[in-house]
DNA sequence: AAGTGGTCTAGACCACCGG
DNA sequence: CGGTGGTCTAGACCACTTA
C-alpha cells in the first residue's frame, strides 16, 4: 500500500531530507511543527516525532523545545566505528589468532598514565601488562595495558596467558564510558621488534580509557603493526 | 514521583542493563518479551520498547522478529565521532585558520584513485585539487582531493582559494553515504615539507570517500601534521 | 501456524524555555 | 504565559521468521 509507506516514519524522514537538501528548509531556518508536519502528512504525531527525532539524532536537525527544530547550520557528519575484541577483529579478517602474555607485574604507573586514567597521584599500584596480538604467527598488535585492581580485582586470578586481558574484562565488567584516541607514531626499538618492523615505520597507536560507573578500569595502548588501517562506512 | 520515574524508558534501559551486567541474564540468553515486561514494570509496551531498542542500538541486545531479544553474546562497544568540517576542526582547538591552494586542474585519477571512488577505468577526467589547511599559520594537514566533476558541476565555477573544496561541497551536495579509513603512514619528502616535518615522521591519514545517492563526489586524503589525534568518547 | 518485534494511532500530560 | 518537543498509554495491525 503506497498510502501506508508514504505515512511510515522512514517515508517521512526521507521526505525531510529531501526537503533540506533541495532547500525548501535552509539552513538554520526553522521548519514547522511537528503537529503541523503531522496534518500535512496525515499520520499521527508521534510518527513524525519519531522521523524527527532520527534526523536530530543523525545531525541534520538541532531540536530544542519551545524554540521548536531548525535545521542544522552546520550539518556535521557522524561516523560510528565498532571497537571489537582483538580476538575478533583478527579472525573477521580470516587471520588465526593467538597472543602471547610477555610480561605481568605490579608496579607503579609513569604519571602519564596515572593522569590519563584520572587517578590520584601516589596512589596504589597497578597491574602492568605487556602483550602481543598475533594473526596467523605474525605480529598484529602489541599491548601496553594497565589494570587498576581495584575496580576489577578477580583479575588476579585470571590465567591472562590462556585468555587475553582484553578477553577477560570484556566479559567480566560492564564499561560504561571512557575514552578512545587514534593517533599515529613512529615506531620505537622496542615496538619495533615486537612488531617485527623497520624501526621509525608509522604505526597507528590506540589508546583506549574504560570506565565502569566512573570509576576507571584499564588504560591501553594498542600499537598496530604498519598497514593496519580503521575502517567504517559512513 | 518514583512511580513514574521508574516507568520512564530510560529507566527501564537502565534496569535492562543493571541485569545484563549482573548476570540476571546471562550473555546470549533469551530475555523476556517486551509485553512480559511491560506487564512486569506497568508500562505499555511502546515505552519498553524503546528501551529495548536504544539498547539494541548500543550493541548489548539482539532483536529479530519471532527469534525474540538476545543479550549479545559478544558485546561490540561502539564509538561515535564527528566529521567536521576543517575549518570547524581548527577552530575548535582554538587556532585561526587559513587554508592554500595549492593545484587545482583537470586530470586523469590514477588507477588506484579511480578504484576507490567506484568509477569504472577509462573514464572522464576529474578535478583534483591539492591544499594545505592551516591552523596559526601553521601546517594542520595537507589535502589530497579528487572531484567527480559529473556530480558537482557547480564546482567548477567555485572560487576555491576562497572557499576550501571542503565547504563548498558540504555546503551544496548532500552526502548520503560513503567510507571512512584512518591510517599511519610515513611521511614522505613532498609531505613532509608541506607540513614542515621530518621526512620519514609518523603520519596519520584519513581517507574519506563521499556518495551522494550512491554516486561517487569526491575521494580525499587527509595528511595530518605529526601529533595529531583523533579523540573520540565511548 | 503462531509468537515476536516493528510500527502506527489518537489522545493526553508534562517539562522546558523563549518571548 | 503559552507553544514546542518529550514522553507515555492502550490498542491495533502487520512483517518477519522460526518452530
Amino acid at each position: 500500500m503506497t498510502a501506508r509507506t508514504t505515512r511510515s516514519w522512514q517515508a517521512i524522514r526521507d521526505e525531510v531530507l529531501r526537503r533540506i537538501h533541495a532547500r525548501e528548509w535552509a539552513a538554520g531556518a526553522r521548519i514547522p511543527a511537528e503537529a503541523d508536519l503531522a496534518v500535512e502528512f496525515g499520520c499521527a504525531r508521534a510518527t513524525v516525532n519519531r522521523a524527527l527525532r532520527d534526523l536530530a539524532e543523525s545531525g541534520f536537525l538541532e531540536r530544542r523545545r519551545r524554540a521548536g527544530t531548525r535545521v542544522a547550520a552546520h550539518p556535521v557528519r557522524k561516523a560510528r566505528f565498532d571497537i571489537p575484541v582483538i580476538r575478533r577483529e583478527v579472525e573477521d579478517r580470516g587471520g588465526a589468532y593467538a597472543h602471547v602474555l610477555l610480561e605481568r607485574a605490579r608496579a607503579a604507573p609513569p604519571p602519564g598514565v596515572r593522569g590519563q586514567m584520572r587517578l590520584p597521584p601516589g596512589g596504589p599500584q597497578l597491574l602492568h601488562l605487556r602483550s602481543l596480538h598475533l594473526s596467523d604467527g605474525r605480529p598484529h598488535a602489541y599491548e601496553d595495558r594497565w589494570v587498576n585492581t581495584a575496580a576489577a580485582p578477580g583479575i588476579l586470578k585470571a590465567d591472562l596467558a590462556r585468555q587475553s586481558a582484553n578477553e577477560w574484562l570484556v566479559a567480566h565488567l560492564p564499561v560504561t564510558g571512557g575514552d578512545y584516541v587514534i593517533a599515529a607514531e613512529n615506531a620505537g626499538a622496542e615496538v619495533a621488534e615486537l612488531l617485527d618492523c623497520a624501526a621509525g615505520a608509522a604505526i597507528l597507536v590506540v589508546e583506549r580509557l574504560t570506565l565502569n560507573g566512573g570509576e576507571p578500569v584499564t588504560f591501553v595502548r594498542l600499537h598496530h603493526a604498519p598497514g593496519h588501517r580503521v575502517q567504517t562506512a559512513i
